[in-house]
DNA sequence: ACAAAAAGTAAAAATGACTTTACTTTTTGT
DNA sequence: ACAAAAAGTAAAGTCATTTTTACTTTTTGT
């Protein structure tokens, strides 16, 4: 579907986690997925699922679109 | 990830296509992808990825928390 | 400087999303 | 009632996400 959905799909996660102090394994454990998963999608190798995206969300306090920003590319529907 | 997903992640897909009265074949080809992923995901059969969700969302010119609706089941964390 | 914790890398395996094909059932229009 | 379009089902295959394991590098605290 599309083009490099890495390119076009942005995330905060990061910085949302450096505000609240947290490390990886922290995130990782509370919302129960592996380390390797968060590592993965601070370093956008790929796209989350839905419900991770979520989980992720609401772990920071955040709207979806606070946490990944997803940006259309020109020339497609 | 946590217990099911399916019953946790909502969608109003067949309401705002019927809104457009658009056919899933046309959904299915506005956005690139096959009709039977638009079936599957109208009949909640799995978790779409958070590209798809975007392009979803988008594509009836929502915000993807008026599409999807994700539903925190009490005891976790 | 040292130890421990955190972050990063890599690769194989498992799981889940998505495709393709083909066929059946339901809905719609005339 | 009939034909055509739309929706649904199913199964096998492909590809991306996520896990698991193990090891290396960087950061942090004392």
């Amino acid at each position: 579907m599309g083009v490099d959905p890495k390119k076009r799909l942005q995330n905060r996660l990061v910085v949302l986690r450096a505000e609240k102090g947290w490390t990886q394994k922290d995130v990782a454990e509370k919302i129960g997925v592996s380390r390797q998963t968060i590592i993965s999608l601070e370093k956008n190798k790929y796209t989350p699922t839905l419900v991770l995206a979520f989980e992720l969300a609401n772990l920071f306090g955040k709207d979806i679109n606070e946490v990944f920003q997803y940006t259309r590319t020109e020339g497609e529907e």
